[in-house]
DNA sequence: CGTCTTTGACCAGCGC
DNA sequence: GCGCTGGTCAAAGACG
């Protein structure tokens, strides 16, 4: 009985009216399949659209890593071989150094933190301003006290003269072997008994440069009050550090010895320019050959109108040792 | 006339 | 000892 109603209720549902509301349904399932398909495909479009562009987006900072790894390599280098540079000309100096006035090498060397002179012109082969207060300094080089100043001049000003508050007499003047500049030599004539003399050639690698080099300590208060009466000093623009020739930037200078406030004559310790310099130079050279790569101009640009200077960001900020 | 600069001579140290 | 080089002296000239 109960396998009758069975047979019975399933003929009936594929009866006509039945039939019809199953058609029915299956079209409605399959517009609504439709439309949601129309639906999620933008979606899925977009959804590829970034997934291709992350793509692109790793590719290019792939690239970059490349890049600046290859750029650290090179910044190693070069560090390498400035500082193989820097050992070699102060090994260098002081070989040219012992050349000749073989007491004032030693001499030299005893008096390392007051006359850097030798050693501090780093790079300059020229032997001339090596030798620069060698031989008067011999005999009482215990008491002098030695310091280095470089002052920018004009080039056409032939005079070698250095405005530094004190008054000078020049008692002498030289041509040396190894610059065509002659130097000049001065006595302080501020008090006569003043021990302090000065000798003041221009520099051989950078002629608009004037090197003056003070022997002693003054024995009485500055004179820079007295003008007019050095009606030929002039005032002059003091070298910075880094605007200093590349190779002869380094200066000492005895703190006691007073420098002019209008020369604002800078100077500092060698291995302070020599570290700073390096790295300044080093940093310059680097954003000077990225700036000139066309191609990572170009990335640069497209990572920037893109939005995915971030991710640029992030590659770079965590490349090693690359100062930015 | 006093002061400063110029310049040739002289001296001393150093390497050969 | 000689020659080279750097440092100093001093006479002459320039300048204000």
């Amino acid at each position: 009985m109960e396998y009758n109603n069975l047979i019975d209720t399933s003929l009936s549902l594929t009866s006509t009216p039945y039939k019809d509301l199953l058609d029915h349904m299956e079209q409605e399932m399959q517009s609504n399949k439709d439309g949601i398909e129309s639906k999620i495909r933008p979606k899925t479009e977009q959804v590829n659209d970034l997934v291709e562009e992350l793509n692109s987006a790793n590719v290019e900072n792939q690239r970059l890593t490349e890049m600046l790894a290859v750029m650290s390599q090179n910044y190693n280098v070069l560090t390498n071989q400035m500082k193989e540079y820097v050992t070699k000309t102060d090994k260098t100096d002081i070989n040219i150094g012992s050349r000749k006035r073989k007491s004032y090498q030693n001499i030299t060397t005893n008096h390392l933190n007051n006359c850097d002179i030798n050693n501090s012109i780093g790079g300059s082969s020229s032997g001339d301003e090596e030798n620069f207060s060698c031989k008067k300094a011999k005999g009482d080089f215990s008491k002098a006290n030695i310091s280095r100043v470089c002052v920018r001049t004009q080039t056409s000003d032939t005079r070698l003269i250095v405005n530094d508050g004190y008054q000078w007499r020049k008692y002498g003047q030289k041509m040396t072997r190894d610059n065509p500049c002659p130097r000049a030599y001065f006595i302080c004539s501020f008090a006569p008994s003043c021990p302090v003399k000065k000798k003041v050639q221009r520099s051989n690698e950078d002629q608009s440069m004037l090197v003056a080099i003070y022997e002693g300590e003054h024995n009485h208060p500055q004179s820079s009050n007295v003008e007019g009466k050095q009606s030929s000093s002039r005032s002059v623009t003091a070298c910075s550090t880094s605007s200093c020739s590349s190779k002869k930037t380094a200066m000492t200078l005895d703190p006691t010895e007073p420098i002019s406030q209008e020369n604002e004559v800078k100077y500092s310790n060698k291995k302070e320019v020599n570290s700073h310099e390096l790295q300044q130079f080093l940093v310059d050279q680097m954003a000077l050959s990225l700036t000139r790569d066309a191609s990572f101009r170009e990335s640069i640009a497209k990572a920037i109108s893109s939005g995915r200077l971030l991710i640029s960001k992030l590659v770079i900020n965590n490349t090693p040792s690359i100062p930015l």
